[in-house]
DNA sequence: GTAAACTATAGAGTAAACTCTAAGGCAAGC
DNA sequence: GCTTGCCTTAGAGTTTACTCTATAGTTTAC
């Protein structure tokens, strides 16, 4: 498929595709060039870039990224230096995740706040 | 307490504190000024902060936590919109939770591949 | 066969959230 | 009393992740 297309379905834009690539997101599995030197992309290219949206959502920076990417990738990193990089993160998506149940409280209370408000104006204190 | 004591205390530097009551985050209820024009912070600006961090760190900008915390200390935005806003907050978080798991379920595949590879090397395929 | 729509590149511009610098005033220790 | 260190402001600089522009080639639709 091409750039546009792949742009379409992942809902991204054609220029983050493009800068995606030139970050090293992408490789020759994902793109490769036509006669007419258009991207042309594989089904893999959106897998990954599937995984990218993903672990970006969650607060990985690019460059993070392309450590994780390397990881999944290549077995260069297999040994105890790697497998603690990936249970350090999970450690860290797991406090994440205690974040969000926070924030969740947080959200709640004002929300019960702002019913009895609404219900019953006038008894807002206590 | 002073600027580098609320800092220190927050983890964070003291650039970020005054940017962020320039930002609007912070008001007298957290910083005074002393005669000699130093900001002084009660212990309120704690509570604020965590606060601020909290929900910085599940992705909200500090334009929205604005929004967020004047929800908290007015009751301006209260009715079913204030209501809403809260709600549709509560989703989009519950949301993001999910990614968070999908995330965990991508390292704890990436962590059982490397513990393979580490156990018997030569196995690596099926 | 030509206009509209898509592709390419290189590079400039933008927004958010810091981060740092300069230039100066105040304060605490020796 | 003076050095060291923290405080002030205004404003410049940085990083990340886009986002857009200009210029030009290609493809598709009518």
């Amino acid at each position: 498929m091409k750039i546009q297309e792949l742009a379409d379905r992942m809902g991204l834009s054609v220029h983050t595709i493009r800068y995606y690539e030139k970050e090293g997101l992408l490789d020759e599995r994902h793109v490769e060039r036509d006669q007419n030197n258009y991207r042309h992309y594989s089904d893999e290219a959106i897998e990954r870039l599937t995984l990218v949206k993903r672990f970006q959502s969650v607060g990985c920076s690019l460059t993070e990224l392309k450590q994780i990417l390397l990881g999944l990738d290549t077995n260069t990193t297999t040994t105890q230096q790697g497998i603690e990089w990936v249970l350090s993160k999970i450690k860290e998506i797991e406090r994440k995740k205690e974040e969000y149940d926070q924030v969740l409280a947080t959200l709640n209370r004002m929300l019960e706040y702002k019913v009895a408000l609404q219900n019953g104006p006038g008894k807002e204190h206590r």
